[in-house]
DNA sequence: GTATTATGTGTTATCGATAATCGGGTGTCA
DNA sequence: TGACACCCGATTATCGATAACACATAATAC
């Protein structure tokens, strides 16, 4: 039953990478070395190599040729476009789900548990299980479009986003307020799902240019707080 | 002034072993063996297995842990799927183009020269240069759009389609007359994009579905001559 | 004093060899 | 006959070492 995959040995590495990029242990614009990294974690080169070249296709690192490979830094236009992208896949999903509502093919039964999932994290004001929730969610909604070419793609274009955004997050101070402005836009969004796509659309962009204009506003701030020192 | 890049052995052999599959020298589901091409080129099979790993990003291969890499078979309802996610980010570069026309940060000089060299190649018939410059047109598009995560997705989920489409093409004998309606098509759009965004939008639209619809028919007619046999 | 060319150092790109893994075949036993 | 364990060849995954490269600095020429 279980598949009891044993990851490669550079999937692992990937991974644990791109955890401490989105846990901030690596900031944007660091260098990352191959064989230091190897040495790190007793592996071969290659490994690490082609851990990096993963991690560029996902956007949190870029590499130059002969030269290095470092943390993407992401500036406000970068993020603004990245919106963009996310916003009309987003739409596209939300009216494929539409669709397969319609016919029956899907039910929002495992959506309207996650948002009570995401309402009891922001009760409870615990912002990681929130961002967990919030992920799951929009990863659901993907799914749920039945269209994997789409969710192969949003996740590219949105981890990097969300990555930063959490990192950000987690060092501000987010107040209850917003997190409970989040669910509820969730709530309205599967709402709005069986009764219009136009409104769910509108739903899910306005939520992906909250979540930019939020990103924005932290972004300043570390600005500012980098400029003060 | 001249970059004079020289690319590495792993962008080489990746371009290569991509051409192939695009030419159909490679056949969808044909398994590629990393040390076999390794010999094959005289390079080493790490350079190989990386172009591999990159083409597997383009959609064009997929790899299977401990167990191989494979050529893409496209199916009716991937296609479907791919033109999609096309047509929804076309439409948003669509409409990035039209806000920077009205700021007057691009014109339309650079598509108006590749309609027109598309319709010289339609009227030699030359189906290789038309659909090399057909590619050049949306690339340009994507260009303009000044939105380069935009371009870079799209290609990725072009790539595999407008490969497999040019393929079949070359195979069966298009017609001349397709190929001048489909100049005329991105003329169309071209003048849409001064006038109104919705209309391009809809031009655009209409343009993948066509393309999409082409490839319907060439893959029936592909399965047909394989059931013949 | 500036421009150009050596030289050195740190890092990536590539190679060749070895270990790990998969799938198929073969043999054993109920 | 069928289920299971085991081995074998083919192929991928990983390693360690070397070559190629970029950049900085020192040396040299003009």
């Amino acid at each position: 039953m279980h598949p009891l995959l044993k990851p490669t040995l550079t999937q692992q590495i990937s991974d644990l990478i791109k955890d401490q990029i989105l846990s901030g242990t690596l900031s944007p614009g660091e260098r990352l070395v191959e064989y230091l990294i190897a040495k790190h974690y007793g592996v071969g080169q290659n490994v690490v190599r082609e851990a990096l070249i993963e991690l560029s296709h996902l956007g949190l690192v870029r590499r130059e040729t002969n030269k290095g490979t470092y943390v993407t830094k992401l500036t406000l236009e970068e993020a603004q476009k990245i919106a963009d992208v996310r916003g009309a896949m987003e739409g596209l999903a939300i009216e494929l789900v539409c669709k397969r509502l319609r016919k029956k093919e899907v039910d929002l039964g495992m959506l309207r548990q996650i948002v009570a999932d995401m309402r009891s994290a922001a009760t409870a004001c615990d912002r990681q299980a929130f961002y967990e929730h919030d992920i799951r969610f929009h990863k659901t909604l993907w799914q749920m479009s039945g269209n994997e070419y789409l969710g192969q793609l949003l996740e590219q274009v949105v981890t990097p986003l969300f990555g930063s955004f959490i990192l950000l997050f987690f060092r501000t101070d987010g107040a209850k307020k917003t997190l409970l402005e989040g669910a509820d836009a969730h709530r309205i969004l599967v709402d709005a799902l069986e009764k219009s796509p136009a409104i769910a659309r509108r739903a899910i962009l306005d939520m992906v240019n909250l979540s930019l204009q939020h990103n924005k506003g932290l972004l300043k701030e570390q600005a500012k707080s980098k400029a003060a020192r």
